[in-house]
DNA sequence: TCAAGGGTGTAACTTTACTACGTATGGCCG
DNA sequence: CGGCCATACGTAGTAAAGTTACACCCTTGA
């Protein structure tokens, strides 16, 4: 909606683009003002206010409040803008965080259409889980692994290929490999991921839909790759990977039931005893 | 607010419930409806829908729409909700998910409050970057290094506090350190944080506003630490963090200018043509 | 059965958004 | 250089919206 008044403001006359400055400078205050008050506002009459909202194609000043809190309660909409050598740091700021929110709420989406309660009662019963991921993708896997063992499940974390082709080699049907690629095209993954599923291990794959892996997996949790873009945008593949990893920790702690929720209650438990300790030790 | 309207529903008289029972049901309309409409629709009259407004704690009706756009405005609200033990799999990905991005918004909204033009400064002109973190925070710092040795930086992570304080021991002035760490309290980081400032290192600090590691901080970047609340409830603040060093390597970058652009341009080049390769190898 | 109190609608009132009109100003052609 | 047209702006008026004051229930307790 801001952006909207910005890019109408040169086409807009002189007393119209007072109101439109002033709207831009005072979004919230213009939100919940009366026309009156932001006529003398602007120093202008209320005419001119209004003629301004018919020039953004709005019906009048009422719809300006209810289009203003709207645009103002949703903080700036997220949409991913790429972010450009001249912008201010805050702008960078913005632009970057934004991405990495649309990001998560695209795979929010993605989401919705996965089997998370097979590869939950996967995961809960698995003999071994094996976190692999090569790259950027490897603190991802480590960061499972973290979260997992609190569930009492014995698990590993690989992040170079030869181990995980090494692994995958050994694997026991009740395995399950965790496989986390932003392509799903390495071809050494792919060899390992087929290997392990030959010896009767199931593969979760967080890859993109239609790649290799993707398909050869027996649940693909898929996962937006709308990155790389351009030059200083981010990955923010690794933010929804690990959230996805998340939802995977607590749906799986989910059906374990009590046995995992006392070990969550006790690791947590741990880490604050802990700290209070440290802190008294520090006064 | 729906749920407000739904919390103060039983304490409502007869026709001032019809008027929230009908609220509920068409919020969207109700939004941009005129009084007179809505007291139709609601088979009541004019006043009784006021003091319904009243009840709310609202101005009058005047504010009940522009809440009730406020709230339809932001998709489902993510507001966090911790998870319960019976919820299906899909009700906790979604609170999962909600709650990861509430995350990253607020994170979004304390990092307007940082310097972060001072923060990029001091990185670009960095001697060498030091990333530490113990526990969770170390894989965030290990994030880190991996972001910015695409800069020609000089970095390194430390994961444990012993590698921590012997590095913050040598400090040169022109080192960077950026700590992590979630309660900000844990007396070797502080130790190490310290003696690092004494040999006139810069500490940037990714922690809670209040902690000790925060107020001997060169720069303070507040992260958001909401969490921690229910036994289910993962680490958010791991995105959060991983969000802002994302954003302090893209200051540091715009910072740095041409060196900087053209050294993020050819690293994606360098995993672009490696990846193609290798999907042409396979075929 | 009567009195009291809250709940509700009617009707008057105020404020608010919007429109119709008139005036000024700036530019263009004669 | 002067008159005319067109656009931009404000004044004043109007209709409609939101709000308030008041009177009528209908219920409840004595």
């Amino acid at each position: 909606m801001l952006d909207l008044v910005e890019s109408r403001l040169p086409h807009l006359s002189q007393a119209e683009s007072a109101v439109a400055r002033w709207v831009l400078a005072n979004p919230r205050r213009a939100a919940n003002s009366t026309l009156a008050a932001v006529a003398k506002a602007c120093g202008t009459s209320e005419p001119t206010v209004i003629r301004f909202c018919r020039h953004l194609g709005l019906g009048g000043f009422r719809d300006l409040t209810l289009r203003l809190t709207e645009s103002l309660s949703q903080p700036s909409t997220f949409v991913h803008r790429d972010v450009n050598r001249d912008d201010s740091a805050q702008d960078a700021a913005a632009k970057v965080m934004d991405s990495a929110v649309q990001n998560l709420i695209n795979q929010r989406l993605l989401l919705r259409s996965v089997e998370l309660d097979r590869a939950a009662a996967l995961l809960a019963k698995a003999r071994q889980i094996v976190f692999a991921g090569i790259g950027g993708s490897g603190l991802v896997a480590e960061d499972a692994q973290h979260k997992f063992f609190r569930l009492g499940i014995p698990c590993v974390a690989l992040s170079d290929a030869p181990s995980f082709l090494q692994v995958a080699a050994i694997a026991d049907p009740g395995d399950v490999f965790v496989v986390t690629s932003n392509s799903g095209q390495w071809p050494t993954l792919l060899d390992a991921a087929e290997s392990a599923q030959h010896r009767g291990a199931a593969v979760i794959a967080l890859t993109a839909p239609n790649s290799k892996l993707g398909k050869l997996a027996d649940i693909l949790v898929p996962c937006s790759s709308q990155d790389e873009t351009g030059v200083y945008t981010p990955m923010n593949s690794r933010l929804a990977q690990l959230a996805v990893l998340d939802v995977l920790q607590v749906t799986t702690a989910l059906v374990l039931g009590d046995t995992a929720y006392n070990r969550l209650r006790l690791t947590k438990l741990a880490l604050g005893s802990d700290l209070a300790a440290k802190r008294h030790r520090l006064g």
